[in-house]
Formats: structure tokens, C-alpha cells, sequence
DNA sequence: ATAACATATGAATTATTGTTCATCTGTTCA
DNA sequence: TGAACAGATGAACAATAATTCATATGTTAT
């Protein structure tokens, strides 16, 4: 009758299971926090968000001071444009970035403490 | 006789580069960082890491809860492991994960604040 | 000792992500 | 207007990471 769970043999799996399932945060919420921290996860944005916290920058510096094509920063630009993470500023031919926000700060340093424990 | 540092042509894009060249945190620091939020991108590892809030449990539970198959639930939990984010408790035949760090939920947190915003 | 179980792991496969290349849009200046 | 530049973007390709599958290791119970 019931539904089996799982080929898990103790009696308090089925129990620790389903509560575990009921008192977690949502499974969607989940997968957007994932998303978010991916935006990290590169190299070359991590640098790219460092570089900013200083000043705006146009992109042409950017990818000077990062040590990459101006297409490749570009790409990764629109993935911090599209996470909120950036603001752009046209000024003529030039595109300026900077970042549109202070939590992103908190995040990369508490990262900086957690690897130099 | 001065090393081409771009194409870019505006003046003061020589000075803007190397001044943040010079003042930026050091690279394989910045990799590191990466690395660490990359622990995080990962849609199963963020759910194990959830449900480790409320306790410790063994493989299979983890598995059945995330619903994944107990092989990639190892694989993930290697990981963790590997950046010190879980500690193993063998009992028996049983593996018990649970997190080995509070600065886990801090990060958890703020990214949760930052994608209600 | 052997069977049954829980977990770990290497290798192959699949999926996802990043970079490059070519090209397009938009802006300035002659 | 057109040449030169800054940046954006789609598509192809390369690199990385996740999952699956098969199997190994270690533990318990018979």
C-alpha cells in the first residue's frame, strides 16, 4: 500500500525523509540560489566584479586589466547585467560598468574569509 | 620602446590599468574565491547543503531526499568534503554527513536575501 | 566464510558553460 | 557620408563539470 520510498533498510528513513522534505526550503528557491552563486563561480567574472569594486570601468579596460578578449568580457558582462550585478553607463562609444550593488561586496569577502580560515 | 598594454585609445587607459592591476587582490586568490562559490552553483550540492541545516544524515537519506541516485549524491558529498564544507561520521555500515562550518549558513543566507530582493 | 548492505570511486557519457571568431550595431570625427 | 573605433552578439568550438554505470571497499549478520 504504501509507496516505497526507498531500498533504505532502517525503520527512520522513511520518517527523516519526509521531514526533511517538509521542512526544506523550497525546491525552486533552491535552484535560483544555485544560479546565483554560479555567477561567482567563474574566474573571470570573480575578477571582473573585484576590478569594479574600485571604479567603473569601460570594457576596453576591463578586459585589458583581466588579461582577456573584449569579446569574452563582453559575454560575461551580459551574465552580471542579467543577475543585476553590474549597471552600465554609455557615454559615447564607450560602455562604463560598475556595481549596482552593496551585497555583493558582503558575498565576495565573506568568500575571501572562508578560504583564508 | 613601451610595451603595448591595448589598442584602447583614450590616455588615460594605460594609467586606469595599471593602477588597478596594482591594487587589485592577487590573482590565484580571486581563482580561490572562485572555486569556493563554485562549490555553490551546483543545484544538488546547494540542496544537500540545506538539508544538512537540520542534521546530520547518512547517504541514502540524502539521496532520497534530493532524489537523486546514491552514486551522485557521493560524488557531490566528495566535493563537499573536499572543501571542507561537510565532515563524515562512519557508524557501521553508515556514512553521517553534516556541515562542518557555520560560515556555510552565512553565505546560504545572504544569498537567499540577495535573489528576494 | 559468505551473503547482504551502504558507500565510494574510476571511466564513459552527457550536459553545461566559457571562449573564440566573424560580424553587426551604434557612435564619433574628419 | 564614410572611416575608425567601442562594444554586443550568434554560432562554432573547446573546456569543464555532472551523472550514470559497473564495480570495488568496508561493515554487519548469519
Amino acid at each position: 500500500m504504501d509507496t516505497v520510498i526507498s531500498k533504505c533498510a532502517h525503520d527512520e528513513h522513511r520518517t527523516i525523509v519526509e521531514e526533511a522534505r517538509a521542512s526544506m526550503t523550497p525546491a525552486d528557491a533552491l535552484f535560483e540560489l544555485a544560479d546565483f552563486f554560479k555567477v561567482f563561480s567563474d574566474s573571470t567574472r570573480i575578477r571582473i566584479i573585484c576590478v569594479l569594486f574600485e571604479r567603473e570601468l569601460n570594457v576596453c579596460c576591463i578586459a585589458d586589466i583581466v588579461g582577456m578578449e573584449q569579446s569574452a568580457v563582453s559575454h560575461q558582462l551580459r551574465i552580471l547585467r542579467r543577475e543585476n550585478l553590474v549597471k552600465v553607463r554609455r557615454d559615447g562609444k564607450q560602455s562604463y560598468y560598475s556595481l549596482s550593488d552593496e551585497h555583493v561586496k558582503q558575498i565576495f569577502e565573506m568568500g575571501l574569509e572562508h578560504i583564508s580560515e
